[in-house]
DNA sequence: CTGACTGCAAACCCTTTGCAGACCG
DNA sequence: CGGTCTGCAAAGGGTTTGCAGTCAG
């Protein structure tokens, strides 16, 4: 599946004035890798994308194809699907329910919220397929880490998802 | 965090039946880690379930935890947050949107939908702390694997989250 | 009693890191 | 040309597995 070919030139743009302005070395790995993720709706993995720049490029290597995802991740080019490297985490809750977890402190909230119910889910889905399960998850500053860092540290990473 | 003590003991008569109905030994190490799982609301992983069930049972291992933990998850008891041992995948598309997932072949496709919007993230966790980004998760059987389904396996296995 | 379960240690997979040479700007 | 970037190989961290002894039913 493709991202369509003016999108594509938009965001290829996109990356090359955004790497000129960090004083990122635009190298012929890095741009053949980001055209692949950029071209592609799949969301893929570091080892689908290495697969598919191999080819054109023999000798590009799996670890630079991570390091080169983890720059673009802080350029803001291109975000994460699932929290970065970190380990799994049970539920013995079983209720249907949600998420909020504090970004700062790992804080883990369940909440239950009528409005994102399957019915709700199921409408906003209809074509791709049925429903099986769903989730929200909603990242955002605990009350406590609010005021920690109005007293402290005002630098709080931005952490996209 | 702990769940109220009548609850606990809900939880912990509802595994103790669902194990014989399995026909699954109610071993020492099982009922504590299930009791600990079922007593928090932090949603903690295999490690911190290790330290906490250890000043009780110092001669518990982790991989007993892993494999109590996955057992559990197996009678529907427990489930987890975020998927099961999935490596990272990266997403170019900039838009704020979120993901429908097929369980069986792992299709995943972006939605917008106008209705989970931070606003509406907002109201629903009012109370918890700010919001910085939220994101949907809608698991499903995408209309091809429904075909496919259809045409030869029926026993698709259920695969809460 | 006996098969299911546990603890141990080693294997495994994905990801990261240190280093010396290669290349962009 | 100099500092950044790459490829390699080896380390790292979380999770899983094979095995022999142990224990619940």
């Amino acid at each position: 599946m493709k991202v369509d070919e003016a999108e594509l030139g938009r965001r290829m743009e996109a990356f090359k004035k955004a790497a000129r302005e960090a004083g990122v070395k635009l190298t012929h790995q890095r741009l053949e890798i980001f055209r692949e993720i950029a071209g592609s709706l799949e969301h893929p993995d570091a080892e689908t994308i290495f697969k598919a720049v191999q080819p054109r490029m023999p000798t590009v290597s799996l670890d630079t194809v991570y390091r080169t995802l983890w720059m673009l991740n802080e350029l803001d080019l291109v975000s994460t699907l699932g929290p970065r490297r970190e380990s799994i985490r049970f539920d013995a809750n079983l209720r249907p329910h949600h998420h909020y977890v504090c970004v700062r402190c790992g804080l883990t909230r369940d909440f239950e919220a009528p409005v994102f119910d399957e019915q709700a889910m199921a409408g906003a889905v209809k074509g791709f397929g049925s429903v099986v399960a769903s989730q929200v998850e909603v990242r955002g500053i605990c009350e406590n880490c609010s005021k920690a860092v109005a007293a402290a540290d005002t630098s709080v990473r931005h952490q996209p998802r």
